[in-house]
DNA sequence: GTCTATATCCAGATAGAC
DNA sequence: GTCTATCTGGATATAGAC
């Protein structure tokens, strides 16, 4: 017998790990519902008889309907930051281009709603606490750190860089939903991008192999 | 005393003008507070007490809340067409890109709410009537006019046109509001995409200055 | 931790008098 | 064209029994 595992602890354990089993259900109701109806249209009374609860359950679980919605942003987050650590970088520049505009677009694309939750200012009056938003920021800088070892130096290069995919994500949301009109097009907003700010390895789209690779600044 | 005009139908002319005047006067204000409160906050009741109505009198201009907002797609569209419309293009291609470039980032951050009613998805089940619809795709071919006066013959060329020009606007209202962290990066950004699209005159942002202008393809 | 009951207020929309 | 009156339903949120 474990001499300082009491069982008070053990149950205490169970519990919270109920509560959360329970909170990731919802989370995951509500991603859902909102995949179908729409951000703004989401409803607690609905959310909660979708989990078979009655509405004033839920806020045994979250605090408010911002809080849910607070709660959603981390989560969606912490997925893009898991993507991230799970995708594997090239070393050359243009192939990392590459793989983090597919990461990204691919993110964004799945789920409209996500993507207006994380990035767009959908819901009036809705702002991501300071610690979901750390997460976001963290993603962020790990975005920074791909880019800052294909030899991106200046801020500018990085905000062209985020105008540049997050425009391409939302065009593809807003005009082709479920299609690839915009996200075909990713390899060659990626060169247009390293022509401009790596230098242009090849010339006006006219490929060149075996072309010694450019330096960064 | 004027022999095709009987008073029957000045008296409903001006009967039509006031409903008219009426109706401008609700849009404007639904327009001002949907920039105060966010786009989907909006509320019929508080917009009639704006006006100084009884919520249900709206209906008399306005068949539904989604006819309002269709009402609204089809104005902000028709300030962009005629923005386009009072705006001078250069000749010169990228010259005219830097044009319709900051026309169009220009109005888009102007107003958060009126850009995310116009090309993001923002509330849930609208669907802008066929006839507000035209006038948006009109606009699109404004834009696609000059590009192709610019030399631009491909249709991917003018989607990652406005997938970079959408991505400026859109980063700008979501990352730093009222600011021009993005917004002074259209000329980087056209200049870009002009090299590659229509070749580069100058390599890798050394201006060359006098460099005789590139061919169109 | 979940329920019943309730509070409070708001939403969009319709009917019909004036 | 605007009003009063009303419908019907929904929203978020709280109190307290079990």
């Amino acid at each position: 017998m474990p001499p300082t595992t009491p069982a008070q602890p053990r149950r205490r354990d169970r519990r919270r790990a109920r509560h959360e089993a329970t909170k990731r259900e919802i989370l995951d109701t509500a991603w859902s519902m909102v995949r179908t109806d729409g951000l703004a249209a989401l409803s607690l009374r609905a959310l909660a008889h979708a989990v078979d609860m009655e509405p004033q359950s839920l806020y045994t679980y979250f605090a408010s309907k911002n809080a849910l919605y607070d709660h959603m942003f981390a989560d969606g987050n912490q997925e893009l930051a898991r993507r991230f650590a799970d995708t594997e970088i090239p070393g050359e520049p243009r192939a990392a281009l590459r793989a983090v505009a597919r990461l990204f677009v691919e993110f964004a694309t799945q789920d409209q709603a996500r993507y207006q939750l994380l990035f767009l200012r959908t819901i009036p009056g809705f702002r991501p606490s300071p610690e979901s938003y750390a997460i976001a920021v963290e993603v962020l800088d790990s975005g920074r750190a791909v880019l800052t070892r294909a030899g991106l130096r200046a801020d500018a290069d990085f905000d062209l860089w985020t105008a540049l995919v997050a425009g391409l994500a939302s065009q593809q949301l807003a005009n082709d939903p479920g299609g690839d009109r915009y996200v075909r097009l990713i390899d060659d907003a990626v060169t247009m991008f390293a022509d401009h700010v790596l230098g242009a390895r090849r010339p006006h789209r006219a490929p060149v192999p075996e072309a010694p690779p450019a330096p960064a600044s």
